[in-house]
DNA sequence: GTTAGCACTCAAAACTGGTGAGTGCTAATA
DNA sequence: TATTAGCACTCACCAGTTTTGAGTGCTAAC
């Protein structure tokens, strides 16, 4: 059975209008609605051929169709048209960015609550992450009589301190010193690569400070270990809530159960890196408890092999070409700030 | 109308049922149930004495009776009686713990999840603040040859970074020396404080490098800024949906909604510091969207005048006394924990 | 190949009466 | 005088029935 012009229109049609009304479509509403110059009749015989070859199902006998994931996959694949951001959208895109910020942290947290509320979806977002498992820099500083900071800054200036208590702190000068020393032997490490051999050399190096080692060796392995994981910034879950999809209170609760989960967040985001766009529709979801949704996933890249990348989780019948256009249109701005905040925005102003 | 001891009796019978079952209770059920002695005719006129004096109230004419906020607020200040730990909750608190967190935010993320694992309500919690406006040590670090770490301590051991970039970046020593002078110029300063006089006496200090002092100022505003802007966690929201008082969507959607609000929450938090356990019911919520909530903060306090607050969010027919005893061990486990964390957790194993 | 027409299906809405948990009131009782 | 038994009444909820309407598939005619 093939797949022609007409067969697409009507699927086309289909989806269409469950996007909108989130309800089973039946030939009469495309006859009346779209007029394909065809009798609802024959739209009845073209939706039999269409549900054989899996492309939509029908809820209950005596209902309209629906479209099936696989129906999805052939819209996103060949019939959706990019959508052009409307001025408005534009406009508040531009807006929520061009308030200077200049902490990470923040600017993912207001993303993601500018792409929920634009989308009226779910958004999920990580941070930009590069060579964030290797030693770049790492210095002591004193805190107080007992208490020293260590800061190391991994490959991509990612920043992470550590106090280390102590019964007494050495002076200033000395402080500076191991910090260089320390900085000496490691730059340029991984974790994982601190083996005998290092840790001899650091011995040899801070012969004078040997009981300060080990404490600072467990600090520096604790703060890696730290940096290593990707912080991931969640807003706008309840906005699924509005979705009849998700009036069944128990599907709503193992939808939320999901999105509390950052590890598998961390993890969605990390298998679709990469990707510009990716697009998974319902059951091509691994995980569990989003067999029910899609998520479409968007990279950002903030120069050299540092990249973050961000979700938003709808139900199947998402307005997939609005979502990413404005994802499309969040990507160019994300990377415009983080390009801004790397290279001086301490010069102007 | 006096509040004789078994108006008491059968207002604490309705609120322990009630907190049960959700359901309004009738005079039956409690003559039957709860035997007091007394028909279910004479509970009758002592129910009907008691909606009088607004403590419970009738959701329709004929059916039976559900407590008011009022009777709740005198259930919690004169009849709740402080319940036990069970054995597996105490056990359970341990656990969560008991793994070497040495993180702050990792601790309140695993805080705030164990707390609604095992209250089954929502749950936020912000980290320990204390003398946060003050600057206690700062120092300048290089990075790479554009780009400077500043590095601020505030009075309660916060650490903040922000990344400058420049042109060009200065020897290691002799950002060290920047480094040292700034930290004696602002040494136990707040941010406000840093006026005219104090930027002459920075402008003489680092004469040698006028042009790095603007944007090192900038910097420090950024960071402190920052720096006074508390963390606050939250897990379990999704919790809400199992309660009937939420199987309305509406208003699970407001709820949820005031939940993503950081700011909010942290307001919250901030009214009830101090308070060892607060307890706000119903509508002496001043945050709409929790009107229909009942909220119970604890404050942990982590040496000196460092705090941080615990807040727990359920229907206004939450179980009391078992989120109390449940805080209380908390704030005893935290307590431990950042104890153990702040004077040397790196000196055993 | 297309369409009009018709019998059929089935979910959802509307209506029905019955049930039961609850009330308030009153009169009898201790 | 406080308590209680008894009774009429209310009303949410449930189960069963009917009605409605949007949908289908099939068939015969165009």
């Amino acid at each position: 059975m093939a797949l022609n012009d007409r067969k697409i229109q009507i699927l086309q049609a289909i989806i269409n209008d469950y996007i909108e009304t989130a309800e089973p479509v039946g030939s009469r509403t495309i006859a009346k609605k779209y007029n394909l110059g065809i009798s609802s009749a024959t739209i009845r015989n073209e939706m039999s051929d269409l549900e054989e070859m899996g492309l939509i199902l029908q809820p209950h006998a005596s209902s309209g169709r629906i479209p099936s994931d696989m129906g999805y996959r052939l819209y996103v694949d060949h019939l959706m048209q990019q959508k052009e951001l409307s001025l408005d959208e534009q406009k508040y895109l531009q807006g929520v960015i061009s308030r200077d910020i200049n902490q990470i942290d923040y600017l993912m947290e207001e993303t993601a609550k500018a792409l929920s509320l634009l989308t009226n979806y779910a958004t999920f977002i990580s941070e930009p992450v590069g060579q964030r498992t290797r030693i770049k820099q790492i210095r002591l500083l004193p805190l107080d009589s007992t208490s020293l900071l260590l800061v190391i800054a991994t490959g991509d200036n990612f920043i992470k301190n550590h106090v280390i208590k102590m019964d007494s702190v050495p002076s200033e000068e000395k402080i500076f010193y191991m910090g260089i020393c320390l900085n000496r032997v490691l730059q340029g490490f991984a974790l994982n690569e601190i083996d005998g051999a290092v840790i001899s050399k650091m011995q040899a190096e801070l012969q004078e400070y040997q009981e300060l080692l080990e404490p600072i060796l467990k600090a520096i392995e604790i703060t890696m270990r730290a940096a290593e994981k990707v912080q991931v910034h969640m807003s706008g879950a309840r906005n699924m809530l509005a979705f009849p999809e998700f009036s069944d209170i128990q599907k709503a609760k193992s939808l939320f159960q999901t999105l509390e989960e950052k590890d598998v967040l961390v993890t969605m985001l990390e298998e679709s890196k990469g990707n510009d766009i990716q697009i998974l529709i319902g059951s091509e979801n691994t995980v569990q408890g989003m067999k029910d949704c899609s998520v479409i996933t968007a990279t950002y890249k903030m120069g050299d092999n540092t990249r973050g990348t961000i979700g938003i989780v709808g139900p199947t019948r998402m307005d997939y070409s609005q979502v990413i256009s404005v994802l499309n249109g969040m990507v160019q701005n994300i990377e415009g700030v983080l390009r801004n905040l790397s290279d001086g925005n301490n010069k102007n102003t």
